[in-house]
DNA sequence: GCCGCATCTGGACAGTGCCAAGATGATGGC
DNA sequence: GCCATCATCTTGGCACTGTCCAGATGCGGC
């Protein structure tokens, strides 16, 4: 519980700093950053069934009610919760294949990351890619932000030298893959005696292989 | 509101056929297969958000506590109900695949068929899908029954004649085209003028021509 | 016919999302 | 410097939820 303190109003880093205090501190500084913050906290100490309007608020020592200043419902703050997650999932994915430059190669850094992001942040994940979010399109900057680390893929396959496969197909197909192959691992639905998971990188790049021909 | 009648004590065919009252009606009836399709109907005709235990009971006409004598929390209701959906799911596919032997065109089927019912019974497909049982084997039964969909495909792939590509990997490669390619239709990710998703058999179609060589 | 036990009821508790009315305090115009 | 304005935040409350408990109910085996 000590660590819910880490977003009590007056304490924590925007409130602390002199100069981020003054140019946002209103009552409490930036709670709407600090709503953010605590969501992530709750989602990945306690878990999804744990985070609630009102516990993230009680992490951000405010009332029940004032979230309803920044955010119009429950589904807005897992909205801002969920984006976030997509921009640390598209820096970690841009990092992790900085330097490769050959096609296979980096589509497989890229999934590879995809799945790493996913099984250390598997509660976050789980509310980017589940259905808690009723309809995208209410949320444009979701929809945007979730659109960098399928950009990543999508460029990385324009990169190839062979186009018979038209690339948006392409990306989709590879896209799904990713997607459907991390799913499948983090709910431990792939039986590691016949794909041997236990070595991720020697399965994933297995699993690529199977679009072999198109990758060149 | 007069349909949640249907699902009332004392009315109902599993309640008003003679033999089956004999055989399961207790108080109710059959009360936990009630649940269960109150709770589909539910999901049908009000969306995710208003499947709960208390409403089902109250469709259901018995008390609120009444379920708790059949499913262990919610969750357990929850898993009963993607039970019953992929039993659908497996039977339609398997249904509309029928007589189609070619290797590529069964394929092409089982995932049209997948997409058909995901955009039949949205809501019931993103419980089958999502990430509201936390964890499926607490539920072996539902592991059973979702892996026939996933049987379904793997059958098809073990037919094709070449063989250069070992089975379960390409039919993890398939599996999730699948799964990922319904997802993005189902959200509406997918921008219609670069793909003509209006045309989904074409899309699918085509997306599946990815995997051409492989499918001999 | 009676007893055991699964089944169901009524009531209760803590927790939730959301709302309305009011307090608070920073800010721009004078 | 003061004041009105308005976003921000609080208090209290409503309806709903999942879950539990003590007790009523009634079917099946004896």
């Amino acid at each position: 519980m000590m660590a819910g303190l880490i977003f009590l109003k007056g304490s924590g880093m925007t409130a602390t700093v002199e100069g981020f205090q003054k140019k946002f501190s209103y009552h409490h500084g930036d709670l709407r950053e600090c709503l953010i913050a605590a969501g992530l906290h709750i989602l990945e100490t306690e878990g999804t069934s744990k985070l609630s309007l009102r516990a993230t608020a009680r992490a951000t020592g405010v009332s029940q009610a004032a979230p309803y200043s920044h955010f119009a419902d429950k589904e807005a703050l897992l909205a801002a919760i969920a984006e976030t997650g997509f921009q640390r999932l598209a820096l970690q994915m841009a990092e992790d294949a900085t330097g490769v430059r050959d096609a296979r190669a980096r589509i497989e850094k890229l999934i590879l990351s995809y799945i790493r992001f996913a099984r250390d942040n598997t509660a976050l994940f789980q509310l980017m890619s589940g259905h808690d979010i009723a309809d995208i399109k209410k949320y444009p900057t979701l929809g945007m932000t979730a659109g960098k680390s399928y950009a990543l893929i999508s460029a990385a396959l324009t990169a190839r030298t062979s186009q018979d496969v038209e690339t948006p197909f392409l990306t989709v197909a590879i896209w799904s893959l990713c997607h459907g192959l991390t799913g499948l691992i983090i709910d431990g639905r792939l039986n590691p005696a016949t794909f041997g998971t236990e070595d991720i990188e020697a399965f994933v790049s297995k699993t690529i292989g199977v679009f072999a021909p198109q990758l060149v």
